[in-house]
RNA sequence: GGGCGUAUAGCUCAGUUGGUUAGAGCGCCACGUUGACAUCGUGGAGGUCACUGGUUCGAGUCCAGUUAUGCCCACCA
């Protein structure tokens, strides 16, 4: 341990750098964030949403952190073991894409020319060297993960587990092999699962083409947004019911360009109101074309290859992309004469999600779940409440989606990743294991060709609770850490995450994968729009840690992230919670600097007899059981506000100031209170704004005010003392802050300047308030700069006396003034304006009470309490009535 | 086309089960170097709670509708 600074070495502002990186390395040596899977203790377990591995830093990352760590290390202070569970996942597509660009730019290779192994090769170097990056970066947020057990999706137990669920759910039917139209990326040139398509609404034209039929001078005109698709039409359909085509049904038209004869024919789910309520069929491009195909017994021609550019099936046009073919086609149909009209046309269009090329409905084999089985359970934990959403209202999102689930596509047509476990002998059968085959299951062949194709990454990470823990053997942390305790993810991975893992964890471990689920909300740009990379709208959190401090910025996302609704980011907001930061700097500066009394740490007293400690002690009891209620319903924001504005407007602006005058006087009591609210509030704080507390707590302990830790981890979190609840005191001292506040208002007011001290203030009171003041005029005296109070009982003593008055409650003051007519107009201004407050408040209270039905009805503290008021406002009324009479006359 | 949100001070947002005068931060105005902090202190100004109607003694809060706006889901070419 260093030696103790004094205190007037402490810098007087708060620098968050060297602090940060300091205790970022020293937790992390002390071990206190590693769980021991030995202990005792009761089990708190979150699993960290695994990043990319490609990932760095972003600010829902960063959210997200934050909301953990905030459970993690209150959770350490209550005495739970604790294990946040971190590591990273191989993200398919975009960490093979991240290293085929770079060797696109370094070698001018592409993944073709090193072949399977080598490019998978490669990959894994460069996870080696740069995948790691975003570790750190939860380092430098103060992230009390389990850094020890870091755990990658493609780890070799974790790829056992994945080969497990794989052939689970084989052998128990719930894996398939299919030739479905799937959603397929041209770019990425793999298939994508639905929830990887984003729907784009976009600007489009809508051509109009006639179609000649034939034996007949009759035209049938189809509406299409894809011409260039129309090398593959197959027919031409009509809504049965349509009376206008009607009799065509069943003949044949000539699909222009493509010199070639297709039947029109009657589907129901054509719509008449629709184009010209004739549709081209073409059932290789389009979901729809697809099924009415199929239940006409059309044949399918496909017209595109993998990267969507037209084969040999489109004639004259194979070799053109999908653009070049549709000008070229639209072209054609206008010399040919075919083309009607062209409208604009807007509608939606799935998207890559990843790269956002136009997607193409693709014919091809793929591996598929059936989800109906597996979504049962999945729906019941929810359900009955197993498993709970935070706010509530995303378990039924959730549930809306896993009740109308569609079988999932989960093989990609990628390299990186886990290959699927499939392997096909030459004789076509299928081996399905776990462990690479030698021989096939079916027939002994030795030549065995494994499915070239890899999982959707969402397969493994689906396994994350419980593949980290060791999956499927039966280790001591999967019996200890699993079901685990809370997730905290951001919403857009409800369906791709979440789902997955709940109905993988109830399927393989027969048990839910935690118990409570934390939506976090998104946070915006400053505009209110997504932050986005491309649009350069992203806010980097380190750069803002960097600026203001890793304290102020958790303290602002433990707010914004529970936040109910999206929150905008402004640097402003960050700006004042380093403020924040430097005012629980400073106010702990001024305990050490003035609670020392030589180099005693202050003693507990026997009794605790001043009413202004009583009354902080009864508020900071009621701020430990607040925050901690707060905490245990995941609602942040209301902690960091309650213990904002306990820290600064009750301690700081005025207990400490209040304090000033007492210490003094050499009051003791004083010095341990000052000392207990700090240490209570490091406590409180810890979790929000882990680095400053765990500064300053060691600096207490270096004098030995608190007993010394090695963190401040490893102190208990408070518990609120009931025996310090103190309505009396709580009453009592708002009346003097009152007090305060209204002398201070009439100094401003009557523009009595700050430094001018006014020798005498006269009081009315009743007995019980004359005694409390009495007890503490010498801080009144101070607190207002007025020298002398004078306590009467009779109002009768002043109507003569040149003053300014003011009211307080139930207690007058008069303040007599000299200069008085100098200020007369100001103060006659000053009642005015309380003449003018009194007398509407008048005419709405007591209008209230006019009202029969209200008082018949309203409950009757309710209305007890309107009639005290009505009565005071009379009293009140009366007083400044009368002066303002006095000083106008005069 | 369905579903879920949101509209409160100049700006960004709080407002629990309906109950005195609707709050905070930032910004604004005035004043201030009293020995923790100017990343500060003191005082102040500023709101028809989107609109319309309803329930109620009483509505920012509950109900219905309207408008605006955001997100999610969905196979009308």
């Amino acid at each position: 341990m260093q030696p103790a600074q004094t205190v007037s070495e402490i810098p007087k502002q708060y620098e968050p750098k060297d602090v940060e990186a300091r205790w970022v390395d020293r937790w992390e040596s002390l071990g206190v964030f590693h769980a021991n899977v030995n202990s005792e203790r009761t089990p708190f377990v979150i699993a960290c949403p695994p990043p990319n591995v490609t990932g760095a830093l972003h600010l829902g990352h960063a959210v997200n952190g934050t909301i953990q760590d905030i459970l993690a290390r209150q959770h350490r202070m209550l005495g739970d073991e604790v294990l946040w569970q971190p590591g990273t996942d191989h993200a398919g597509i975009a960490t093979q894409f991240v290293v085929e660009k770079k060797l696109y730019r370094e070698e001018r290779k592409t993944r073709h020319d090193l072949g399977r192994d080598e490019f998978v090769s490669r990959i894994w170097d460069w996870k080696q060297t740069y995948g790691d990056t975003i570790l750190g970066q939860y380092r430098r947020l103060g992230a009390s993960l389990d850094y020890k057990r870091w755990r990658f999706t493609m780890d070799e137990g974790y790829s056992k587990a994945v080969r497990r669920a794989f052939v689970h759910l084989y052998e128990r039917g719930f894996i398939y092999r299919g030739n479905r139209m799937i959603n397929w990326c041209p770019s990425c040139l793999t298939s994508l699962s639905d929830l990887e398509v984003s729907q784009v609404v976009q600007d489009d034209k809508l051509y109009f083409v006639a179609y000649p039929v034939l034996g007949d001078e009759g035209e049938l005109v189809v509406a299409t947004v894809r011409p260039e698709t129309m090398l593959g039409d197959v027919a031409v359909a009509v809504n049965p019911g349509d009376t206008r085509y009607a009799g065509w049904v069943g003949r044949q038209v000539r699909v222009p360009l493509a010199d070639r004869a297709v039947p029109i024919i009657a589907d129901e789910h054509v719509e008449v109101d629709f184009g010209t309520g004739a549709l081209k069929i073409t059932p290789a491009h389009d979901m729809n074309d697809y099924e009415i195909g199929l239940r006409h017994g059309l044949p399918v021609i496909n017209t595109l290859s993998a990267s969507a550019v037209l084969n040999e099936a489109a004639g004259r046009y194979a070799g053109l992309t999908r653009e070049e073919a549709r000008r070229r086609v639209v072209a054609d149909l206008e010399n040919e004469g075919c083309l009607r009209k062209i409208e604009d046309y807007q509608h939606s269009v799935g998207h890559c999600s990843r790269c956002d090329s136009v997607l193409e409905p693709y014919l091809s084999d793929q591996w598929f779940v059936r989800m109906a089985e597996l979504a049962k359970p999945a729906i019941a934990a929810v359900e009955d409440g197993r498993i709970q959403f935070h706010p509530a209202r995303w378990g039924g999102v959730y549930l809306d989606w896993m009740r109308q689930v569609r079988d999932w596509n989960i093989s990609r047509q990628l390299w990186w990743g886990h290959q699927i476990p499939v392997w096909t002998c030459s004789a076509g059968h299928q081996t399905v294991v776990e462990e690479t085959p030698r021989t096939c299951a079916h027939c002994d062949s030795q030549e065995l060709v494994q499915d070239p194709d890899v999982l959707d990454t969402w397969f493994s990470s689906a396994l994350w609770t419980f593949a980290t823990q060791g999956w499927p053997e039966q280790t001591a942390e999967l019996k200890r850490f699993h079901p685990t305790s809370v997730l905290s993810t951001a919403r857009d991975i409800i369906y791709l995450w979440v789902a997955r893992m709940i109905f993988s964890s109830l399927e393989f471990l027969d048990d839910i994968p935690f118990k409570d689920v934390i939506i976090h909300a998104t946070i915006l740009d400053p505009e209110g729009r997504r932050m986005s990379k491309s649009k350069g709208t992203g806010v980097d959190p380190l750069l803002i840690m960097d600026k203001y401090g890793t304290d102020a910025c958790r303290f602002w996302m433990a707010g914004a992230g529970t936040s109910a609704q999206d929150v905008r980011f402004r640097e402003e907001k960050i700006e004042s919670y380093r403020n924040f930061a430097n005012k629980l700097w400073n106010a702990s500066r001024f305990v050490m600097m003035k609670a020392v009394n030589g180099t005693e740490a202050p003693q507990r007293p026997a009794v605790i007899s001043s009413v202004i400690d009583r009354w902080i002690l009864s508020r900071l009891t009621g701020v430990v059981h607040d925050v901690s209620e707060a905490i245990a319903r995941y609602e942040f924001g209301v902690a960091t506000q309650i213990l904002y504005e306990f820290t600064w407007n009750h301690f700081c602006d005025w207990y400490l100031e209040l304090a000033k005058p007492r210490l003094d006087s050499g009051d003791e009591g004083v010095r341990w209170v000052l000392k207990e609210v700090l240490d209570t509030l490091l406590r409180l704080l810890h979790p929000f704004m882990p680095f400053i507390t765990e500064e300053i707590y060691q600096l207490l302990g270096q004098r030995g005010w608190v007993s010394v830790v090695a963190s401040l981890q490893q102190v208990a979190w408070p518990e609120p003392q009931a025996v310090w609840r103190d309505g009396a005191a709580e009453r009592d001292v708002s009346l003097l802050i009152e007090i305060v506040r209204t002398v201070r208002n009439m100094r401003a007011e009557l523009r009595i300047e700050p430094a001018k001290l006014v020798t005498e203030m006269v009081v009315l009171a009743g007995a019980d308030e004359r005694q409390l003041l009495e007890e503490h005029v010498s801080l009144l005296a101070k607190m207002t700069r007025c020298e002398r109070w004078v306590f009467i009982s009779d109002e009768q003593a002043v109507t003569e006396l040149k003053c300014a008055t003011g009211l307080a409650g139930v207690v007058r003051l008069y303040l007599p003034l000299t200069q008085f007519g100098d200020l007369l107009d100001k103060e006659i201004a000053r009642l005015r304006k309380e003449l003018n407050a009194l007398e509407s408040e008048q005419l709405r209270v007591d209008s209230q009470l006019a009202n029969d039905a209200f008082v018949a009805r309203a409950p009757v503290a309710v209305v007890q309490k309107l009639r005290d008021r009505s009565l005071e406002i009379v009293r009140q009324l009366e007083v400044v009535q009368q002066t303002l009479a006095r000083w106008e006359g005069a």
